[in-house]
DNA sequence: TTTCTTATTCGCATGACTTGCAAATTAGGT
DNA sequence: ACCTAATTTGCAAGTCATGCGAATAAGAAA
């Protein structure tokens, strides 16, 4: 994603208003590289502009998508989650507390589909999966053992 | 996923009751590589068994998925959908009419996440996005220009 | 600066998907 | 045939996201 200047420039030079809200929103996305929900940036937002609508979040996020300054990671969950980090890279996620971290991976160009002739590929995504470093510690704690595959993705069921 | 008969006999052997609708749904998906979202495996089941309900749909997929006997998937588009193939493999999906498509991938080994010496890595799971042929000649009739980057994924809208 | 047009914001209703719950039913052992 | 615990159901409720219309405000024009 641009810098908010550079974005409000974007904006203008598409008929688009530049607002506070936006403005906001364009600081707490730029450089964010914490995978946040439109709930999560809800809230950073109203801490700073209280009475910002989370239609108002959902909307900016749209827009920013369709402008391709950002994309939505759909990992199981429930919720979408925003990644304004437009390189070319990929996401682990830690199965236990849901977190999700950008990384660089290196061999993604030797992937090759078999048996999709038919297909036309655009784009590859890779999602590793396993257990963050402070995970595994108040694992070892609590004794938890390691069976169920995906805890904290299968949880739906939040709060 | 294994057979509806192995199954049987796993689900005796934990102590879980085979009941017509379990054993209905075990029909359904077993070998099922169209990766049917609760709602399309219910209409399936209806047209066999009226009266089932819905909620045993989810709660029978909910329990294979906690016997390792499937997988959820989940990539935009609104519903989770079921994968019964427990064999090494990766998805396809075409953005345009969200078909998802199984696929072996060679080169997968090969894939090294830079920078998460902290992660212990379990799995790790590849989605190609693309348009399939059937899309790709509808797309030159309609003229279509495939600017947005990935309608049917992003259409949470259905219907 | 005031005016005017139109994009935006906001809040509530609505919709899609999934699970919680409790009553009625049934599988399967005794 | 009987009993008891597991299941099934239907409906309520919860979460996430969008539709919609009225009120508001950005930014161009006067």
């Amino acid at each position: 994603m641009q810098t908010p200047t550079e974005l409000a420039a974007a904006y203008r030079s598409q008929g688009r208003k530049l607002t506070p809200q936006r403005q906001l929103l364009f600081q707490l996305m730029h450089g964010n590289d914490k995978h946040p929900t439109a709930e999560s940036l809800f809230a950073e937002a109203t801490a700073q502009m209280p009475g910002i609508s989370l239609r108002t979040v959902y909307q900016t996020l749209n827009e920013l998508a369709e402008m391709g300054e950002l994309q939505f990671i759909d990992i199981g969950g429930g919720a979408t989650r925003f990644d304004p980090n437009l390189d070319d890279h990929h996401h682990v996620v830690c199965v236990d507390c849901g977190q999700i971290r950008d990384v660089h991976v290196s061999g993604t160009a030797a992937l090759k589909p078999v048996g999709i002739e038919d297909f036309t590929i655009n784009e590859v995504g890779v999602v590793f999966q396993g257990v963050c470093s402070t995970c595994e510690k108040s694992r070892a704690k609590s004794n938890k053992t390691a069976h169920a595959k995906s805890p904290a993705l299968q949880a739906k069921v939040s709060k």
